[in-house]
DNA sequence: CTTCTGCTTAGAAGGACATCTAATCAGGGA
DNA sequence: TCCCTGATTAGATGTCCTTCTAAGCAGAAG
């Protein structure tokens, strides 16, 4: 595992929203991770491993955190992986991923705007 | 418009990931804000709307910057308003939509994780 | 009042996605 | 070697999503 081409940290920006329009380009790119966090089940997955100490985690205690089957539980990993946010390594029967969180940060960062908005207010 | 049952500041955390797990339900509170997200065009219309001085963009700018439809285009703004991630206004003729700062900082907040791992690297 | 423009809503078509069961792969132990 | 457990892959199914065209609504202007 660790396997194929992640996107190892890819051109997409880093800057808030809030300093200049995105490209058509990084937009897609930025849209990938998240998608890939738009899922309850993914977004959990994903607090579960992040909180850990440690910071890894089996996949035998992710799947029994949930009523969902086996298979499921493997389809969402792999989605977060493709999307660059965790990765993982085999040692001996068990899987055990964990975060990368230069991934989270980009997007974090996107979304960091001010926190009151620059005039035009009200509703 | 600025309608309806927009969750104004839902009860979905503002802590990072990384320091305890999602409960079910905000995870599936937040996936909603990420699932909005989640759509290049949608991200590009955000940063449109965000990154303009002023704070305000009115919608035929929007469809101008696109080759999608006008409906197309009022489809995405209607996900992100659901969303509570902008809000809009009609003025005379025109519909004028902006930012909610409070709910990109919550997103931007869950993702904020630190730099380097707690440890557990490499790949 | 009628008509024009800007925007949203309705409905339909095609593709993408979440989930399951069944089957396969990887390692460890008898 | 054979089997057992942990995990992923394959394939199927029902649902949701993106996009379009056509129709409707809101305000301004003649």
């Amino acid at each position: 595992m660790s396997r194929q081409e992640l996107p190892i940290l890819d051109a997409s920006c880093c800057t808030p929203l809030t300093s200049e329009a995105l490209t058509e380009e990084s937009a897609v790119d930025l849209a990938k991770g998240f998608k890939a966090l738009g899922d309850p089940v993914r977004l959990r997955l994903l607090s579960l491993i992040a909180s850990r100490k440690g910071g890894e985690v089996c996949v035998c205690e992710l799947t029994d955190a949930f009523t969902l089957t086996g298979p499921t539980i493997s389809h969402h990993l792999r989605v977060l992986r493709e999307a660059g946010l965790i990765d993982c390594q085999r040692r001996g029967t068990w899987v055990y991923y964990w975060i990368i969180p230069a991934k989270l940060s980009a997007l974090s960062q996107l979304l960091d705007v001010p926190a009151a908005s620059p005039d035009a207010v009200s509703a």
